[in-house]
DNA sequence: ACTCAAAGTCTGTAAAACAGATGTTGATAT
DNA sequence: ATATCAACATCTGTTTTACAGACTTTGAGT
């Protein structure tokens, strides 16, 4: 299984991007913000394979931006920390940045409402 | 070959997650930020793969984020656009939080100036 | 023409991702 | 209490991706 070792490097932007350069940190992070705290709901509304999905929280756990409710056991729930919250801002760029930068071409904002779930 | 295809996801945060969730992608920029613009320029200051640099730089020209100054033929020089520079808040955002939640204990910013070069 | 180096490409190997089945453990119902 | 169900994983086999390092191509300079 992946797991976590800190970046040591002097620049911040390497540190944050040994953590956050990756697609699923990112997307499991904002399921949280918009409520999600269980296993199986993170599972279905990103579609994550199972072993991925663990990996993850392993790692958002090692890194300190979530804590598991019940530290082992069943019916956990995986909760934000402040430092997770503390990502807020970021994210707010990051949803500016993309909405200004990326696709604003109408042509890619057809047919999005066809499936229900969730699509990364 | 490794391609980008854009994601149509509705959520901005999805579709920035497909294009910066991705380590190499966010230090490629970090050094385009810093004035790097040749082939390996990037190769030295990361320590990145050729095969990888090569894949990462193709991606950044289909989203828009770089352009190749002789589009084709050696002595490249690799440009941010506009698009790219505009994903200056969000570095700063980035290295704020990192700054201030990854690694603030002393224990950790030892050793730091050991070997010369960059790493991630 | 010769050399050098920049910008890739190729090859073989190691790591990671994935779907899907299986296992394990708590809660709930009977 | 025990049978059942669902949540939280883990395991297996396969496909995909990453990587180091050698090789190739092409433009610039001499």
């Amino acid at each position: 299984m992946k797991t976590y070792q800190p970046s040591r490097a002097p620049c911040p932007i390497g540190r944050a991007a040994r953590l956050l350069g990756d697609r699923w940190i990112l997307l499991i992070l904002r399921e949280g913000f918009l409520g999600a705290e269980r296993f199986e709901e993170f599972i279905q509304r990103l579609s994550i394979n199972r072993a991925a999905l663990t990996s993850r929280l392993a790692i958002l756990q090692e890194a300190g931006l979530i804590t598991r409710d019940p530290p082992s056991g069943k019916r956990a729930r995986y909760l934000l920390t402040d430092q997770a919250c503390a990502l807020v801002p970021l994210y707010a760029e990051m949803a500016k940045w993309s909405a200004e930068h990326l696709f604003d071409d109408d042509e890619m904002t057809a047919g999005w409402a066809a499936s229900g779930s969730h699509q990364s």
